[in-house]
RNA sequence: GCGCCCAUCGUCUAGCGGUCCAGGACGUCGCCCUUUCACGGCGAAAACACGGGUUCGAUUCCCGUUGGGCGCGCCA
């Protein structure tokens, strides 16, 4: 196989990019990288009914946002709607194809029948050696393949191996519908003989249509392209992936805090496997991919693991790039949080400070930007349950007491710690008796990053009000509200 | 109904006839670290769907059963 890739990722806007089809785009980009070939996008809208622009927009965000780039212009295949007609004409003109004037109802009573009667649904050729000057006035009639009916189909599948088909079971496909367009099965098949496509990899649904293709290229003359049907995704509990689980669009990923290179990561373990390997740098994801390594059978979506790898890949990631990230949700996060859709500078610089101890700790970034209320908090700062209950008598009295060391303390992480240690053991309290009332007075959670930590981001004046306001003293410096 | 595909811990998977009383990861449960929560470290429980073959020997090969999936449109 000298000659070179070309992949193509074809997915029919009437909807988003859901988690199947970005993992379909991710193999093909996988496999024309790995072999220094190109990957296609052809968007498939000859449904005229269902294809809308809104759905086009979002398949190309989410494949931009996945990191998934693609080469060359986007094919839009009604465009190309003559090329398939003539192609469809050129079949009737050498016998391989043929007019079928059945109508609609007729075909359903057809295929009503057949199942009562225990048979498959199929056309029953009821046109393939009929005399169209038979055909009853007023029907337009669609193109139908003259389908080899003896023999078998077989199909050598990267993937699945090969697979073959009596072709008495297949019948004779439209070709062309009645009002002139190609459907589904001519189209793909022109395209990717046009588009020099020469590895198909898609979802194992089409596995069947692979057969029928492969009777399409025979008839034009043509040879096929490689297939590989990789296994679909199911949601957890093993049925087909639907709006209940996981088959939300690309876009809902990104808005429930998931980084694209976890993602990536988590898609392509899915179905395929590189030894023990779990983690795959993009570089290391090229380099290792291949067709033969992909399993089989349908694997189930797991949301426990994609937040796995997005904790390890957020803990990689630069703190800017963190603070970019979080920001760029804030139009969908910020207004339930009472946040605007950017930070104030304020925010913004005690974010980049609190980083590395916020990333420790969340899963996404719904958690992170959760985890920072505390940053922007407008005073008196509200304590959540846990929090509050950690402020009882005694520990207002800690805390008063423990507030003037504090302000004479110099304001960095190990003289705090000093001064707060020093005073436990004076006080003959253990270290959490001080630091868990002081991190709820600082935070309003019974949770943070290191406690010396969080006082230095927030500055000496604004820690001691958030104390003061707990110990029950006056406010003497007010607690200013960023956000 | 017909055709095709699939079947290892709860989940993702390694395994391509003996190295497997089955390995890794997530999750779960302990312990350690520790001002909290995480992170990290250590450890534990947890699987070859079932039945027949083939073979000196099957998780690995073949057949069947069961279970699951996909397809059977003038949708893609």
């Amino acid at each position: 196989m000298s000659d070179r890739i070309v992949t193509r990722f074809a997915p029919s806007p009437t909807g988003f990019l859901h988690i199947g089809g970005a993992r379909t785009a991710l193999f093909n980009w996988l496999y024309a990288r790995r072999t220094g070939g190109t990957m296609l996008l052809r968007i498939e809208d000859t449904d005229r009914e269902r294809s809308t622009e809104p759905a086009i927009e979002a398949i190309l965000d989410g494949l931009r946002w996945l990191g998934l780039d693609w080469d060359g212009d986007v094919v839009f295949q009604y465009a190309r709607a003559a090329r398939h007609r003539e192609a469809a004409e050129s079949l009737l003109a050498s016998g391989r194809a043929y007019r079928c004037f059945a109508t609609p109802q007729e075909l359903e009573e057809m295929r009503d029948t057949a199942r009562r009667e225990g048979r498959a649904p199929r056309y029953d050729g009821r046109w393939r050696d009929r005399d169209p000057a038979e055909a009853p006035a007023g029907v337009k009639p669609v193109i139908r393949l003259r389908a080899r009916q003896e023999g078998e189909t077989a199909v050598e599948d990267g993937v699945q191996g090969r697979v073959t088909w009596q072709n008495k079971d297949l019948d004779d496909l439209v070709l062309l519908r009645s009002d002139g367009n190609p459907t589904y099965m001519l189209a793909v098949v022109v395209d990717d003989h046009d588009m020099a496509i020469t590895d198909v990899i898609r979802g194992d649904d089409h596995l069947t249509n692979a057969a029928r293709q492969t009777q399409i290229y025979d008839a034009f003359g043509w040879s096929a392209p490689r297939f590989a049907h990789i296994p679909l995704i199911h949601g957890p509990d093993g049925a087909k992936l639907s709006k209940r689980h996981g088959a939300l669009g690309i876009e809902a990923y990104r808005d429930l805090g998931y980084l694209p290179a976890a993602l990536r990561n988590y898609l392509v373990r899915l179905g395929w496997s590189h030894g023990d390997q779990e983690i795959f740098s993009d570089e290391e994801m090229v380099a290792a991919f291949d067709l033969g390594s992909v399993g089989r059978s349908a694997a189930r979506f797991d949301f426990a693991k994609l937040e796995n790898l997005n904790g390890h890949y957020m803990r990689a990631a630069s703190d800017e790039e963190l603070v970019d990230r979080i920001e760029g949700l804030l139009p969908v996060l910020g207004p339930s949080r009472g946040l605007g859709t950017t930070f104030p500078a304020v925010v913004r610089a005690r974010l980049l400070v609190a980083m590395p101890g916020l990333k420790e700790r969340a899963k996404t970034l719904v958690d992170l930007l959760d985890s920072a209320y505390y940053l922007w908090a407008p005073g008196p700062l509200a304590l959540d349950a846990k929090a509050a209950s950690l402020v009882d008598d005694a520990a207002r009295d800690r805390l008063a007491a423990l507030r003037p060391r504090l302000d004479a303390v110099a304001w960095e992480p190990a003289a705090i710690e000093a001064a707060v240690r020093g005073f436990a053991d004076e006080v003959g309290a253990k270290l959490g008796q001080v630091a868990q009332p002081l991190r709820a007075s600082l935070t309003g959670r019974a949770t943070s990053p290191g406690l010396f930590d969080v006082m230095v981001v927030l500055g000496r004046d604004e820690s001691l009000a958030r104390i003061d306001a707990q110990a029950g003293r006056p406010v003497i410096a007010a607690s200013q509200p960023v956000a």
